[in-house]
DNA sequence: GTCGCACGGATTGTTGAACAATGCGGGTCC
DNA sequence: GGACCCGCATTGTTCAACAATCCGTGCGAC
C-alpha cells in the first residue's frame, strides 16, 4: 500500500533536543523522507505536517525551504510542497553529476587516505548484510561506501553536493521499491573499486567506478521504464 | 570605506513583482550581497533588514535559510546571520571543488556543444571590457565564461553547485577588493582554454583550465596572506 | 588590576491568529 | 461536451507576543 497523504502516516513528534527546532526540524523531516515515511510525490500540507510534528506553520516553512534547496521536496508557489519524485531526466542528471564528482574525487585520491578505512568498513557492513539478505542495510552501507569515497577529496563542499545527490537518488530507489536488484549486485563492484584503489591505483579504480555507476544507472532507468514512469 | 552594519546601506525596498516575495526575496538579497552592498562579515540583523526591505521577520527568515544553504550567509543559532566571509580554508575548498567540476565538465564536453558559443560571447565581452579597464565587467564576463563552460555538461545539478561556488568565491573577491589583479590576467587564459577546446580538444582544454584555476587560487591566497586574513 | 559572576537589555526562536491571494473542484449554463 | 463562475481549501504574509539565549556591563572578591 502506498502512502498518499500525510494523514496516512503515524509517527511520533520529532525529538526535541538541545538544538533549535528549525535546524533539527529539517533534519528530522529529511530522515523521515529518505526513510520512506512519505512516499515520493506525497503532498505535504503545511497544516497537517505542522500539527503532526507539533510546530507552527512558520517554523515548518523554514524547514521546507531548506529541504527544497536539497532537492528533497518540490515547492510550487501557491500549490505547496510535495516529496520530490525524480523523473527519468532527474535520474540521468543525478548519475551524470555522480560520475563526474565521484570519479574525479577517486582519481585525485591517495590510497593511503584515512577514508579508505571507512570505505572498507562500509564495504564489510554491506557484505555482512548481504549474507542475511537485508537489502535495506546493504543499501545504506553502499551509500556509506560512496560517502567515504567522496571524503577522499577532503572537500566539505563536494561532500555536501554529493550528499544531496545521494538523498535525491534514494527517493528514486524508494519509488522503484525493489531493493534487492538495486543494491545486491553492487557490493561486489564496490569491492572491486576498493581493491583497484589500493592495488592498481586511483585511475584504475575510477575506471571501475565509472562502470559501476553506468550499470547502476541502467538498472534504475530500466525499472523506471518498466513502471511506465515519466 | 567599508560597510559594517545594515543601517549604513541605503537602497530601495526590493522590487515587488509578480512572484512571491519569499522566493524573490532570497534572490534580491543574493544579488545585493554578491554586488557587495553588504561587505563580507556584516551582521544582518533580522529586524533591521526586515524593516529596510519592508517584509516581516518570518518571511525574511525563510529567505535567510535559502541563502544559508547557498553558503552566502552564515547562520549561527541565537547569534543571527552574517554575510559569509570565506576563510583561507574555504577558498582552498572552493577551488578544489571548482577544479574537479569544471575540469570534469570540460573533459567530457564536445567542441560542438551550443554553449561554446556562449563561452565565446562571454570571452568577447571580457576582452572588450578589458580595453576599457572596466574590471567589474571583466569579472562578471569571466564568471559567465565559466558558467557557460559548466553548461557544456548539460547537468542542471552541476550548474547549481557551480553557481553556489561562484557566488561564494565572489565574496572572497569582494573581501580582497583588488579586481584588476584578480580578473585582468585571466581573460587571456580563458581564450587559451576556449581555443584549446575547439582546437586541440577537451583534454588539452581541461589541462589548460587546471592551470588557470591553480593560478587564480594562488592569487587569491596570496592576497589573503598579504591581508593577514585567516 | 583582573578574574569570575550576576543582571539586564537586545536579539533570535517560535508561536498563534489573522487576513489577502491564489488554486482547485464543482456546479451551472449554453 | 466545453466555457464560465463561484466557494472552499490552502498557501503567502503579517503582526504581536513570549521564551530562550547571548552579550556587554558593572559589581565584588582576591
Amino acid at each position: 500500500m502506498r502512502v498518499h497523504d500525510v494523514s496516512d502516516v503515524l509517527h511520533a513528534p520529532y525529538d526535541r533536543g538541545m538544538t533549535e527546532p528549525s535546524t533539527t526540524l529539517a533534519d528530522a523531516l529529511r530522515e523521515q523522507i529518505i526513510a520512506g515515511d512519505f512516499s515520493p510525490g506525497t503532498r505535504l500540507s503545511e497544516a497537517a505536517v505542522a500539527a503532526r510534528l507539533d510546530v507552527s506553520r512558520n517554523t515548518l516553512r523554514e524547514a521546507f525551504r531548506v529541504l527544497a534547496q536539497h532537492g528533497l521536496v518540490e515547492h510550487i508557489p501557491h500549490r505547496g510542497v510535495s516529496v520530490a519524485s525524480p523523473t527519468t531526466a532527474d535520474v540521468v542528471d543525478i548519475y551524470r553529476a555522480r560520475r563526474l564528482i565521484e570519479c574525479g574525487a577517486l582519481r585525485g585520491a591517495s590510497p593511503l587516505h584515512p577514508s579508505v578505512a571507512d570505505m572498507r568498513a562500509a564495504l564489510e557492513r554491506a557484505e555482512a548484510a548481504l549474507e542475511e539478505a537485508d537489502w535495506a542495510t546493504v543499501g545504506t552501507a553502499n551509500m556509506a561506501f560512496h560517502r567515504a569515497l567522496i571524503a577522499l577529496s577532503d572537500s566539505p563542499r563536494l561532500e555536501r553536493s554529493h550528499g544531496h545527490l545521494a538523498a535525491e537518488l534514494r527517493l528514486a530507489f524508494l519509488a522503484i521499491d525493489d531493493p534487492e536488484s538495486l543494491h545486491r549486485p553492487f557490493v561486489a563492484r564496490n569491492r572491486t573499486v576498493l581493491e583497484a584503489l589500493v592495488g592498481a591505483g586511483p585511475d584504475a579504480a575510477a575506471d571501475e567506478l565509472e562502470r559501476y555507476l553506468t550499470e547502476s544507472e541502467r538498472r534504475v532507468l530500466g525499472a523506471y521504464a518498466r513502471m511506465g514512469r515519466d
